[in-house]
Order: C-alpha cells, then sequence, then structure tokens
RNA sequence: GUGGCUAUAGCUCAGUCGGCAGAGCACAGGAUUGUGGCUCCUGAGGUCGUCGGUUCAAUCCCGACUAGCCACCCCA
C-alpha cells in the first residue's frame, strides 16, 4: 500500500496555491490599512489553553481536538481555533501594556477531528483577527466592516453578513432560562436532536433546520428582547455604525455561537453555495476571555474566515497566478550552455526564466514553453549560435527577432516590456 | 460517532447478463531536416482499492476491510 496523507489532510497543489497566496495577498494588504499586524503563534499548544476558553461542554472540546501527552506527560492539543492562543500570547507577553489598542491578524492551520465534507476538513486553515482594548461599539462595526472590504477586494460576492447579540452573562442566563422554559411545553415537537440540545445547550434549538423545530421557533423568545440596558444600547449603536459605514447587514437573531467565550456581538459571513458549510467567516466579541487566561480586563473583539471555503468561492481561473516571462529553447550542448548562463543574467534582472535540461526537439521545447504560460521564447540553435545571433519569439504574436549574443539581456528587457 | 453513495489508465468515466481490459482528456513521438495552440497518425501507460469466499474461470457475484465523496451532529 502506498503511503497517503491523513484523512481529512489536503495537499495543496501547484495548480491551487496561486490563489491561496492571492487570498493571503490581499487579506495582508487590508488588514494593514485598518492598522492590524501579524502575529505567528505555535501550532502546538498546553490543552487548558483550549479547554478553558472555548468551554467544556463544547462539541470543540468534547470530541474534536487533536490531544496527545507529550514525552514528559503534559498534554498538548493540536490548535482547533485562533482566538485562544492569540489571547493566551497576548497576556503572556503582556502586550497590553505596550499599547492601549492592540491590533493583531493570524494565517495558519488549524485541526479539528471531525468527518471531512464539502468545506469542512481535519486541516483547514483560518485568516483571522482580533482587536483588544475596544470595548466601543465603533471597533465591532469597524471589524464587520474590515471583513466586508476584505471580501470586496478578494471579488467575492453573493455574501451575506448577519448579525446578532448575545449579549452578556446577565442577559443570556436570563434568557436561556426563558427558552428552556417555552420549548419545554412542547417537547415532543422538537426534532431528536434538539430534545437532546434542551439539556445541553438550549440556544442552538434556534439553529435547528429542522421543518418541525422550525414551527415552534417562530413564536420562541428572542434573545434581542431579553438584553439588558447595556447590551441592548451597544448593539443599537454598532448597527448605527454599520449603517453610517454603509455596510449591509441583517440581524439574524436566531443566530447562535458554538463557542462559550462571546458576549454581545456576533456575526456570520454566510454564502449560499458552499451546500452545508455556509459559513465563511464568523466572528465575536469576547469581553471576558482576557481575564480567564489571567490577564487584565481587556475588552476584545475578532473573527475568523476559512480559507478552503472561500477558496471554493474563487473563479476557477488562472488570473491569480503569475506568469512566467522568458523561456530559452536551446539545441545542441553548446547553446545550453550559452543558455544557462543567459538565464542567470535574465534572472538577476528579474525575469522570470527557464530553459528545458536534456536536449529535446524545437517542437517539444516550444509546446512546453506554450504548456507553461510563456509569453517569450529565446530560440538558439546552431545557426544562431554561428552568427552568434539568438531569436526572440513573441508567442501572441507570433514575432520573432534577432539579438546579438553579445549582451541580449538588454535587448530582451527592452523588447518584453 | 451515525447514515447514503462510490472505488477500472495520471484525470473523468464506460464496460464485460462471469471467458484476452475500453473511450475521451492528459502525456510522448511523428505529419512540419529548427517553431506552440487547431487537425490527423502512431505510441506508451492497468495486480480493474485490499483481503477472503463461490466458480473450470472473478474486474464483474458474495463478505469483510480500507479509502474517498456527500449528508447528519457540529463548525471556518
Amino acid at each position: 500500500m502506498k503511503l497517503t496523507a491523513i484523512k481529512g489532510f489536503n495537499d495543496i497543489l501547484p495548480v491551487e496555491s496561486p490563489k491561496w497566496q492571492y487570498v493571503e495577498r490581499v487579506a495582508r494588504e487590508i488588514f494593514h490599512l485598518y492598522g492590524y499586524k501579524e502575529l505567528r503563534l505555535p501550532i502546538l499548544e498546553k490543552t487548558p489553553v483550549f479547554t478553558r476558553s472555548i468551554g467544556e461542554a463544547t462539541d470543540i472540546v468534547e470530541k474534536e481536538m487533536y490531544s496527545f501527552p507529550d514525552k514528559n506527560g503534559v498534554s498538548l492539543t493540536m490548535r482547533p481555533e485562533g482566538t485562544a492562543p492569540v489571547v493566551r500570547s497576548f497576556v503572556q507577553n503582556v502586550l497590553y501594556s505596550k499599547n492601549p489598542v492592540s491590533k493583531l491578524y493570524y494565517i495558519g492551520p488549524m485541526f479539528r477531528y471531525e468527518r471531512p465534507q464539502k468545506g469542512r476538513y481535519r486541516q483547514f486553515h483560518q485568516i483571522g483577527a482580533e482587536l483588544f482594548g475596544a470595548p466601543d461599539p465603533v471597533a465591532d462595526a469597524e471589524m464587520m466592516a474590515m471583513v466586508t472590504h476584505f471580501f470586496q477586494a478578494t471579488g467575492i460576492d453573493r455574501l451575506s453578513l448577519q448579525i446578532n447579540s448575545l449579549g452578556c452573562d446577565e442577559c443570556r442566563a436570563k434568557f436561556k432560562a426563558k427558552l428552556i422554559e417555552y420549548f419545554s411545553k412542547d417537547k415532543g415537537a422538537l426534532c431528536e436532536n434538539c430534545a437532546r440540545r434542551l439539556e445541553l445547550n438550549p440556544l442552538r434549538i434556534l439553529d435547528c433546520k429542522a421543518a418541525s423545530c422550525g414551527e415552534l421557533k417562530k413564536a420562541a423568545p428572542v434573545i434581542l428582547d431579553y438584553l439588558c440596558i447595556d447590551c441592548s444600547d451597544h448593539f443599537s449603536a454598532v448597527k448605527d455604525h454599520l449603517n453610517n459605514l454603509e455596510v449591509t447587514y441583517k440581524v439574524n437573531e436566531q443566530m447562535v455561537r458554538g463557542l462559550d467565550y462571546y458576549t454581545r456581538t456576533t456575526f456570520e459571513v454566510t454564502t449560499d453555495m458552499l451546500g452545508a458549510q455556509n459559513a465563511v467567516a464568523a466572528g465575536g466579541r469576547y469581553d471576558k476571555l482576557c481575564e480567564t487566561f489571567g490577564g487584565p480586563k481587556t475588552p476584545a473583539i475578532g473573527f475568523a474566515i476559512g480559507m478552503e471555503r472561500l477558496i471554493l468561492l474563487l473563479d476557477d481561473n488562472d488570473k491569480y497566478s503569475l506568469k512566467p516571462q522568458v523561456f530559452i529553447a536551446a539545441m545542441g550542448n553548446d547553446a545550453r550552455n550559452v543558455s544557462i548562463k543567459i538565464l542567470k543574467r535574465l534572472r538577476a534582472e528579474g525575469i522570470s526564466s527557464e530553459m528545458e535540461y536534456s536536449i529535446k526537439s524545437l517542437k517539444s521545447q516550444m509546446r512546453r514553453a506554450d504548456k507553461s504560460g510563456y509569453s517569450f521564447v529565446l530560440i538558439i540553435g546552431d545557426e544562431e549560435l554561428k552568427k552568434n545571433l539568438a531569436t526572440l519569439r513573441n508567442m501572441a504574436t507570433k514575432e520573432q527577432t534577432e539579438l546579438s549574443l553579445e549582451n541580449p539581456v538588454d535587448d530582451i528587457v527592452r523588447f518584453i516590456n
């Protein structure tokens, strides 16, 4: 049996990698416009980094983490998400003492032991951003404006920004009690899963797609009606700022989050083009998390973009890859020896260029140059060598020019620009 | 963890009611003594996912396993 990659761990092959580079490039550019800087973090963390923050009763912690003991017996976990490690680093490196506000972003792989399917993998990649030290609703709005800006810049449309507020601990506790009361009346009408959720996490019933639960949900209590004055004011202000920034959004009072640390504002960017996995990005405010890590009270808000899902939405064309420029078709050993030196000088000039390593027919070399997308081919054979010339062919127009082999690089540079 | 579908050339898939294994695309060479894309010709490429069972004979029928896809749960 041949060795293969681990289930749900995918290779990103050269045909796909330009899209990844494109997405990363756009993210770095846009985030830079808003003052964010990259934070590069380890992939392994001590297990409590996640168990204490994400919530012991969540699916991620209960069944999806890649955890194992280190050689010395300490339990380590391959990060299933990015926020907890960022907060850990933020507190550990006392970043709050250097600036009143920290704006950080990260790009990298995350790991969850789930059954793979469309848009879901065991190793997947996220681009995330976190903003620390800004309790004001204007920060929430700017964060969502940045996400929107990013998606516009990538050229993806048919996306929808949905927002909600989960309130603080106090409003949420009140609401939870009301929900349990409401759904308990009609326990029989709930689907099997929701019957279980009633005990485990009643908020999730609101997220159920089953028809029977849908009916029941219509008259269910709404979280937004249970927000305290402060939380309610905060949410109103977020919406005002979004309107002010001309960011289109939809309030979805049934949207809930799978991680325990969220407070107040939550949001999701969804699409109707990915089957069951409709969330391309998601995030929210987490005003209590820093304290959980032993840091000072620091309000924060952040989001993560699912790179695989985003890339599934990109057009399947080649506009993302950089075009190679000059291919040298050399015939015979002498020509090849001259060519390798010309290549050295072309590359020194910043010109992407290659040649064929084995002696092959011109036809075969032309084919390779064409297939690889080269715009120009420099042909060097015996005839050219004798006259100390080379032929430069423009692949698009088929025009050919003779160049002196004395100093061909300057001529080539002039021609291809 | 649960369910459905799938597994034959590098890729996408036909196919044999059980009897020598097929196409298209891609690849290589040629038609064009040194010129790509289009066309035509030729060629190379297979333990028919693995293991076992039935049979004179299995890629085909049966079983188990493995892998992949999709969905549930949940999530980016």
